[in-house]
DNA sequence: CTAAATGCAAACTATTTGCAACGAT
DNA sequence: ATCGTTGCAAATAGTTTGCATTTAG
């Protein structure tokens, strides 16, 4: 590993947030305060690539990083807040439905997060 | 309804496949040879949040769109495809679990469909 | 006649690539 | 000396926007 892929590794696997890489690239250069973006991309895709890190995709928002421990999300369309949440017998649920393996799965739960439904409130 | 809006509604309806608005453009370009990608995006935009469609993002994939009604994904990793599936009791399994009211949920699975473990046991 | 939708081009965001210079074996 | 990594700039893909023109009610 090289120390860019070791910082970035930390950082997203240290995070409580779910990091856009833009934010990485943030928390990079104040260490490494010459690094670039193409840097980031490269790095943060070679570790998706060895399954080192999670990316997550949500409609019309930047891709984000997260550990690889297997958890699912609640996401707010609202803020695009992304929270974490670990439901229990998903697996199981469809390694009885489905007809065959699957590698993995992803599930997002949409929902009005606290603040947001705070600020509707005031409104 | 316009009638770029109507027609890109029917081809995202009807069609078995999950388009991207690249094949979607295809299509309504058969009918309409002089439509640009800029109307495209502006209906499906439209048409999604007006909550008449789905889109669906898969990392490193562009956007699709799909019918409204409810079903789950099969995701290919190797070649892309999704397949529809209908899982049952999740939406159960998620009130059950969760302490909130939820929108909606969203559950990929991923796995290697027929067509790519058939090529790879070709080789 | 008016308001909305379209065509078109330009802008923008996110991401990738080519390449020369650099750094660590 | 070699090979992978970085910085940098340019390229690309996907998407959005501004505006003049067209279209439909």
């Amino acid at each position: 590993m090289t120390k860019y892929e070791e910082e970035i590794y930390r950082i997203i696997t240290t995070s409580k947030d779910h990091l856009t890489v833009e934010q990485i690239y943030g928390e990079v250069k104040k260490k490494y305060p010459k690094v670039v973006m193409a840097t980031i991309y490269n790095n943060v895709n070679k570790l998706w690539r060895a399954g080192l890190v999670r990316k997550i995709s949500v409609e019309n928002m930047p891709d984000r990083y997260d550990r690889i421990i297997k958890h699912d999300h609640l996401v707010c369309p609202r803020c695009g807040r992304l929270t974490d949440v670990s439901l229990d017998g998903i697996a199981d649920s469809l390694r009885g439905q489905l007809g065959q393996e699957f590698l993995a799965y992803d599930l997002k739960v949409f929902y009005i997060c606290p603040e947001c439904r705070e600020q509707e409130r005031e409104q």
